[in-house]
DNA sequence: CTGAAAGCGCTTACAG
DNA sequence: CTGAAAGCGCTTACAG
């Protein structure tokens, strides 16, 4: 055995086999693929010689040759955002189990910056994309950068954050029913004054899970006031603005649009001597960290990231199998849009 | 113009700008790369044609034929941690604006997963690694995986959870240290009995963290009792463990390894009828999310994962960049260890 | 049973 | 000024 070290470092190639045991490298290739077009001696030599030298095939000429990646994009908004992270993790299962790597692009809420990583992505270096709109890409209502992608044939999945406007498979949640059952829960408990806070309006889901706010009123023989509605654009910049409602409306509930808001109504409520739930219930979207670990913990609709990351990344990995015996002629793609239930987990801060 | 839909659709290559304009491969590519050797006008023409049809260069072929595929890989523990999640962030900022893509890869703090993830992403996939060792591998002390890497000149950069085992770049806070002026601080405010909540043995960090606690009562006069150490496996199940230790010691302050046993013990310690900070101090290593949004909010030690992303990044990239001039005689690799700052973030769980 | 050739999509040194 | 050839690392249909 020849075993230097020059050739115990660098990763080693059929070639090299080839030129080393003199044979071809159609005959390594086939060897190590364990082709019975070979013979047996040749096969376990070139087996042996590879395993020794721990061969492995180099990824990229096989997606190059393959003309596909076996690796999934994903595109997001944040990471730093447990609903997020979650959905990664539920995604990273399911691609492992089926061979696919992941590659994570954040958009920081930025269109220009998904623009960008799509861009770069959809250039060969994966077969499809799981994503979550940024925010600035909901506001503008451009996709053509994601029209453009699905175009060429790449298939995209859209979950949490996706927009009517464009064709192609979904993964959500009902937010509209979600909130509408979350602040039912409230009224149902006899509440009687219940707030909304909430995001700007272009964020597709704060829109969903304000109308789900409203019916919930409406059906419930409760009226509708505007003034009971508050829209945050910055978390870090909103204390006046809730104080404010706490203050003036004799409130007895709030629902919240995400845990990091609930949290901070909690806690300007306790500065103000508002005792919780007692005084004030407080239900949030989005089951986090935060209302786990809170003071009081916060009763929260769930929203499963980790199921929606496996339906997401089941659905791709389906398209993109299927998508090889598929005759090109078959051009009705019929898209499906998967709602994941949700529920309420009931905690402290409601009762 | 011929614009068939067909053409509109599926991705353009150089060979069927080629064809189409009746030139050759090599010329469409000069022009594109804007060539002076090319005449202006067929160079125009080309550009123009290749803009009309949205071409651009297939990544794959480019990886494969520059032996490089301007990709880092980074292999963390767990994603829904805010403080990985937030290295990730920093770490892509660094290879966003040098253009380099990100994928990522999750051992599940499983040595398993770590290897067969390295594997997968050493075959090509990439151009180095950034990496934090998962619990698994710290225990079992097997590196063999990250050296085979590394001989096969694929260059590592380790963070936080590193290990004396390997010579790579490794981007670290002074676990010790820090650990030491948080005791510190609590001693300096007059605490007394100071108890530590950690984490079981093999995790690096985990020690170091400890020991910086020992000589922090040791060198300002308080007696170290391994009574006041307890060692948690798993958060879910260690209330009575706490409680048990609140109980017993009389303890005035505690400092905890991570925010999930402070937060914990906050819980436990108010159940309990203990004040907090007035019975009880409490300090936690690693500054995320929850100590910001605890009742009380938690004084901690930051740890700067953005900061350590966009270190590790920057060594690994201008190894990476220098890589190409270097001799392959230069075997002579200097490595370097950068140690983050670190400082304590004061909140209400101490006074 | 083994190997030469073509090809995945690109670049570049070399001819002409 | 343009193009044919070789090559990145692999696979596979086709000859022999």
């Amino acid at each position: 055995m020849i075993l230097s070290d020059d050739i115990m470092k660098k990763k080693i190639t059929l070639k090299q086999i080839a030129r080393e045991l003199d044979v071809s490298i159609s005959t390594v290739s086939k060897s190590l693929r364990n082709s019975l077009e070979i013979g047996e001696e040749t096969r376990l030599k070139v087996q042996a010689f590879a395993k020794f030298y721990h061969y492995k095939p180099n990824n990229i000429a096989l997606s190059l040759k393959n003309r596909k990646t076996k690796t999934i994009g994903i595109i997001i908004p944040e990471i730093v955002h447990h609903f997020f992270s979650t959905v990664i993790n539920g995604v990273e299962q399911i691609a492992n189990e089926n061979g696919y790597s992941v590659i994570i692009c954040l958009s920081d809420d930025s269109f220009d910056k998904e623009v960008l990583n799509m861009e770069m992505l959809a250039n060969g270096s994966i077969d499809g994309f799981i994503m979550s709109l940024s925010k600035e890409t909901q506001q503008k209502k451009d996709f053509h950068h994601i029209i453009e992608v699905i175009n060429q044939g790449m298939p995209v999945v859209m979950f949490d954050r996706v927009t009517d406007d464009i064709q192609c498979d979904k993964v959500i949640i009902d937010d509209e029913l979600a909130a509408y059952e979350a602040v039912k829960s409230l009224i149902d408990k006899g509440r009687k004054k219940i707030a909304l806070v909430t995001t700007v309006d272009y964020v597709s889901v704060g829109k969903l899970r304000t109308d789900g706010y409203t019916k919930a009123l409406l059906n419930n023989g409760l009226t509708f006031d505007d003034n009971l509605i508050i829209k945050i654009e910055n978390v870090d910049s909103c204390e006046i603005k809730i104080s404010k409602l706490l203050e003036d409306k004799a409130i007895d509930a709030v629902f919240a649009v995400n845990e990091l808001f609930a949290v901070t109504i909690i806690k300007i409520a306790n500065k103000m001597g508002l005792k919780i739930p007692e005084d004030l219930a407080v239900i949030a979207f989005t089951d986090g960290i935060i209302s786990k670990y809170s003071t009081p913990t916060i009763t929260t609709v769930t929203q499963n990231g980790i199921e929606m990351g496996n339906v997401a990344a089941k659905i791709l990995i389906e398209r993109l199998e299927s998508e090889e015996e598929e005759l090109e002629e078959n051009q009705e793609e019929i898209y499906k849009t998967v709602v994941i239930e949700t529920h309420l987990i009931e905690r402290e801060s409601t009762n």
